[in-house]
RNA sequence: GGGCGAAUAGCUCAGUUGGGAGAGCAUCGGCCUUACAAGCCGAGGGUCACAGGUUCGAGCCCUGUUUCGCCCA
């Protein structure tokens, strides 16, 4: 049943409900497992758990619920697979802060009943970021929904950390990682952001160990000498070459350490000297390598000083560093303080300051699948768009370091690792062990560590399509057809995921990597609490509708540039989704039942010409599409729509509709007109799909779902093909009809007055054309009479327009003209014209564009000059007798 | 320190093989013209950051400079 009455304005809080529901209840986000439809895949980035929507979200979902629907009505069976990320650290903090209101620890609880509370928190609030990604219209297989906890996704963690450690690939060993004290876990490097910060450099003099004199060392973190092991200087240091020992003693301990030469130090920086200390410093644990040098904790995990910083033992280490410098100034071994800007790295999950740490850890040996990461996008297999992130991509990878996958907290996938109590043996195995397979002990410890978050999600794209089982779903859909996704997280997941999709389906995972921009604030700000700039989603859509939300989105969202969101610019948009449904509401009003088809031989000049429009908007719309150009999409259907379909189209034809010109014609175009707005909307659907749906189904005739209506593009009509004469002819109309209302708009005219017009044109086929339409160029001019005439006697007291070359309009002002306001519109016209001329102009009086320009533009340049210099001509003629009617 | 990007109308930005500078918003003038005042009609507005170079021709290609932003160390 089609209800076709509409509302004077689009309302889309009746609407959007409605639909999503309807289109989840009849299964249009379905994916078929086997099909004879050409496959289509997107894998969500999974959002965290514990997220709330926020813009980077809504603009990644926008974009590729715009492919997946463009998709869809062009035939493909979709796959756009959904889904959550278990966020290790983040969701255990927040169930730990909970738990903290309660007056609990997680060690209150012990590990096993802590992860049923944060199993039992995501039942509760975990799926409300699912809920959120519906109101923007996500038409994602929810049926297929995955978590990076689930079963399926877990076995696949296990299978490839057993693989991969068979393989040689992850190792445990002793090294420097970033520690953050606060969630008391190692992180990656990629989870510490480095912010400039105020510091001081502290000048500490290390006294030498024999005679006198002292190296003096400058450092930002005082507090680590308690674990320095040497002092190092650059061997090409001349300052340092004739040194009367080789040691120095440390202050504030009795401990005496070598001095060592490294190339490593700069010499520029700071005194040239360079304390060591090994173990809380990734650059010194390096040089400690190299030189052999002890590993001295000066701070345990809690980022208290040990016994080996003596009185200082138990400190903090910023209050150690406060008391330390003042006892160095005391004994006299502080030289000076320099105050310093310098980077410090803090988590990314909690913004404490990290420490770099002396740790036990997993690690994946990341070289040998970056190597191949390198090559599937260097030989094309993935392509990445726009290409500057190619380079951003090889740039991390030529550089990458080994990567630090276990985390020391509880919630996440938890090592598939044990040792043995008795023989010490570590095995790893994806199934638990019984026995040790060394000395058939039964007492095996599991490690209690779990995988960083990241090595789930690295394999999303096949993880959730059932791997390591061989499913159907694998088979349709990988390798998946792009990935959508923004680029902060390139290093964080898309390189991650091309290393484990090609070392595990030897088959890259995407075959476009389409990386959006960020969304900012209305000044180019990072949206953060702590500015306070932050936009919610779901409040501009509550106020404007996702319509016109989305559609901001896809319009601001220019390869390689930043979104600057405002509620401003959606409020404008949201005109346009208005317009739209008011276009639709006139057209209803004429469309009283189904018109399957039009007479060819009946339809109008605009019929012909947007016909012909749409035609090359279909093309166009497509093309754009396919290569992620969101913005032009949505600019090209803006301007189809508002300006050619709106402006002109409807206008033109409103005597057609009104019966003026017969009903056999009316019927005609209204053919015309149901076909073109049913393309519109197909065109707009996966750009604004709630507004469209509604609008379809109050079409008279259509049924059920536009989602399934097929995109205009497939439907081979050779009616709907170019009209290159209708465009020439419709362009002649539109020109004389502008110049009238510009005469109008300058001559201050008001609407209400009927004028009259004389075309006077030499041109035959303009004769035809305006004979023919005399009705609609009257309609759309607002004329009362038109003259269609050969140049001859100029109208008395006319003001004018050159149309072209063979074409000038009069229209009669007598008694209204003023005559002032005539002579310096057309002095206006003049001035740009001769602009114009004298460009040309210069052009064609140079021999060497003469020469060596194509000969096309050349043709082209003299053209336009011929046509300027004819208007410039009619127009000083017209200036003329202008001028005598003043006397 | 290394790398990447940006600079175009008052604002936000388009501008895909180099061939007469565009849009939206804002501004100004006129209109409730039977879908839409969330609208219609008309108008104004730019040394395309700066300096060179290549070319018949540069917003676009090359070099340098300035300013801003981001990433990595």
């Amino acid at each position: 049943m089609t209800d076709n009455s509409m509302d004077k304005a689009y309302e889309h809080n009746k609407v959007e409900q409605k639909w999503y529901d309807f289109w989840e209840k009849n299964g249009y986000f379905r994916a078929e497992e086997e099909s004879d439809k050409p496959p289509f895949s997107i894998v969500i980035p999974p959002p965290n758990v514990t997220g709330v929507l926020h813009m980077g979200h809504a603009l990644n979902i926008t974009l590729q619920d715009i492919l997946c629907r463009y998709k869809k009505l062009n035939g493909f069976n979709v796959l756009w697979m959904p889904g959550t990320d278990h966020a290790g650290i983040a969701t255990q903090n927040v169930v730990e802060k909970k738990l903290k209101e309660e007056g609990l620890s997680r060690h209150d609880l012990g590990r096993d009943k802590f992860i049923e509370r944060v199993w039992e928190w995501r039942g509760q609030y975990g799926s409300a970021i699912i809920n959120q990604l519906k109101r923007l219209g996500a038409s994602c297989d929810w049926d297929r929904e995955r978590f990076t906890m689930d079963e399926g996704l877990s076995t696949a963690v296990k299978k490839v950390f057993e693989d991969l450690y068979n393989d040689g690939l992850i190792y445990k060993g002793d090294y420097i990682i970033n520690w953050c004290p606060r969630c008391k876990t190692a992180l990656a490097d990629l989870e510490v952001e480095h912010e400039e910060k105020d510091g001081a450099l502290y000048h500490i003099r290390y006294p030498f160990a024999q005679g006198d004199g002292e190296l003096i060392v400058a450092t930002t973190r005082p507090e680590t000498m308690f674990g320095d092991t040497a002092v190092a200087i650059n061997p090409e240091d001349e300052r340092y070459l004739n040194l009367p020992c080789d040691h120095v003693l440390l202050p504030l301990t009795d401990r005496k350490i070598p001095i060592i030469k490294d190339s490593y130090v700069d010499t520029k920086f700071g005194t040239g000297a360079l304390k060591v200390t090994p173990a809380h410093d990734p650059n010194d644990f390096e040089i400690g390598v190299r030189h052999n040098l002890p590993h001295i904790k000066a701070l345990d995990d809690d980022a208290i000083m040990t016994e080996e910083a003596g009185e200082f033992k138990g400190l903090d280490r910023f209050e150690c560093r406060k008391q330390a410098v003042k006892k160095l100034k005391e004994l006299g071994y502080l030289v000076k303080t320099e105050n310093i800007k310098h980077s410090v790295g803090q988590c990314y999950r909690c913004d404490t300051v990290v420490e770099p740490n002396l740790s036990k850890q997993w690690f994946v040996k990341t070289k040998p699948l970056a190597e191949k990461a390198i090559e599937a996008v260097k030989n094309g297999d993935t392509k990445i768009l726009p290409e500057q992130w190619e380079k951003t991509y090889y740039n991390w990878l030529e550089n990458i370091r080994d990567w630090c996958i276990s985390r020391q907290i509880w919630w996440g996938h938890q090592i598939p690792a044990w040792t043995c109590d008795d023989c010490q043996k570590l095995i790893v195995s994806s199934e638990e062990p019984q026995v040790c397979d060394s000395c058939k002990s039964s007492k095996l410890t599991r490690d209690p560590d779990v995988l960083d978050t990241w090595f789930s999600s690295a394999l999303w794209p096949f993880s959730t399509m059932g791997w390591p089982e061989d499913t159907k779903l694998l088979n349709t859909f990988y390798p998946t057809s792009v990935l959508v996704t923004g680029f902060d997280i390139l290093f964080f997941w898309i390189a991650r995921m091309m290393m484990m999709g090609l070392y595990f389906k030897q088959e890259v995972p995407f075959k476009d990597v389409y990386v959006h921009a960020l969304v900012r604030d209305e000044e180019g700000n990072k949206m953060s609490k702590s500015r306070g700039n932050v936009i919610d989603p779901l409040v501009v859509i509550d106020e404007y509708g996702t319509d016109a939300f989305r559609f901001t989105l896809a319009i601001y969202a220019a390869m390689g540039r930043d979104v600057k969101m405002s509620e401003k610019r959606v409020e404008g948009y949201r005109h346009f989704i208005n317009k739209l449904w008011n276009a639709s509401r006139f057209s209803l009003m004429h469309l009283d039942r189904e018109y399957d088809d039009y007479n060819e031989k009946l339809i109008s000049l605009p019929d012909k010409w947007i016909l012909s429009r749409l035609n090359s908007i279909i093309r166009k719309v497509k093309n754009e599409t396919e290569s992620y150009r969101f913005n032009e999409v949505g600019a090209t259907l803006y301007q189809f729509v508002w300006h050619e379909l709106c402006d002109w189209y409807l206008e033109a034809v409103k005597p057609i509709l009104f019966g003026k010109q017969g009903e056999d014609k009316m019927n005609a175009s209204k053919g015309v007109l149901q076909r073109v707005m049913k393309d519109a909307l197909s065109l707009l659907h996966p750009v604004i799909p709630f507004v469209t749906e509604e609008i379809w189904n109050k079409i008279p005739g259509t049924r059920g779902s536009i989602m399934n209506a097929g995109y205009p593009g497939e439907r081979q009509d050779k009616k709907l093909s170019y009209s290159p004469e209708s465009e020439v002819q419709m362009e002649y109309i539109m020109n004389v009809v502008s110049s009238i209302r510009n005469i109008r708009g300058e001559m201050n005219i008001q609407p209400g007055q009927l004028l009259k017009a004389h075309i006077q044109t030499r041109n035959f086929m303009h004769t035809e054309i305006a004979e023919n339409e005399t009705e609609m160029i009257k309609s759309l001019a607002r004329l009362s009479e038109l003259v269609i005439e050969k140049p001859g006697e100029r109208p008395k007291s006319a003001a004018a327009a050159i149309v072209d070359t063979d074409t000038t309009i009069f229209v009669p002002l007598e008694g209204v003209i003023d005559v002032d306001k005539e002579i310096s519109r057309i002095e206006k016209e003049i001035a740009k014209v001769d602009k114009e001329l004298i460009m040309l102009g210069k052009k064609l009086s140079n021999d060497n564009f003469l020469d060596k320009a194509p000969e096309n533009v050349v043709k082209k340049t003299k053209n336009q000059h011929d046509e300027f210099s004819k208007k410039l001509d009619d127009l000083n003629v017209h200036l003329e007798k202008v001028r005598e009617m003043l006397g």
